[in-house]
DNA sequence: CTTGACTCCGTACCTAGGTACGGAACTTAT
DNA sequence: ATAAGTTCCGTACCTAGGTACGGAGTCAAG
């Protein structure tokens, strides 16, 4: 029974209505056909869709990359294959650069720490060498 | 001896000119004075100001968070601690998601390992289990 | 002292990822 | 059955982070 028109996917899924019209356009999402009568309404496979681009989004996806993501479905074991071990490559190199970044952060709280001048943070100086 | 015009700066740091300009338009680097006659130079401390905007975008901060870093410089200790710790809770939790994306991933391709029907291969329910 | 390269400055334009607006059609509550 | 609330749809607008353009001034080489 799945009464639910675009605004209920919206707050289903805590997003704008804007934003699933968006994301139709970019058809990252396909558009219910509309009904003879009344308003369109969204089965449960584009509320996984809709939130599936919102997590991964958050994992540091484009939407081009994500739309990419998606095109996987429904296409062959192996193009499955070859971009989703592309995909795995480049996540790798995100959680290296993550881990980079949090290492220099580190340092920086380090810094903090053993800062026996409490009154002042050279941030600028003091980031400035690890980076050369 | 600073006879570094903006191009030179630009050509030091790798930006584009116009990208300095747009920096500076943001107050995100102080304009040198320009000289009664002639072109603007641009001093040391300039170019690791720019330096570090780059290197700090690259570890993720938007140029609003880095113009905070940059006001913090000359603060107290402990307001850049909280920043930078701040930066570190949200990069421990990109990191564990990308983790799973890539545990889902690699199931992917397993599963394309043994999948009889070659001609379909469903990525998002598989990964969506995986994110609730 | 002219030519070519560079600066200066404002303004325009670009991509990504949305968000807002407004009128017409449709639905729901009263 | 009428008012209030939604949807539909196109189009406009917004922020972030730049990039490009064009005319006028300046500088450096020949």
């Amino acid at each position: 029974m799945p009464n639910r028109t675009i605004s209920k996917l919206a707050k289903e899924v805590g997003v704008n209505v804007e934003t699933v019209r968006f994301y139709e356009r970019k058809r990252l999402i396909e558009q219910p056909a509309k009904p003879e009568t009344g308003y369109r309404h969204y089965s449960d496979e584009i509320v996984n869709r809709v939130r599936f681009i919102k997590r991964t989004q958050e994992l540091g996806f484009s939407l081009k990359e994500i739309e990419n993501l998606l095109k996987l479905n429904d296409s062959p074991c192996s193009q499955v294959q070859d971009l989703a071990e592309a995909k795995l490559e480049s996540v790798a190199d995100k959680i290296r650069d993550l881990k980079k970044l949090q290492k220099a952060l580190n340092e920086l709280v380090g810094l903090c720490h053993s800062n026996s001048d409490k009154n002042t943070c050279p941030v600028i100086d003091s980031l400035q060498p690890h980076f050369k």
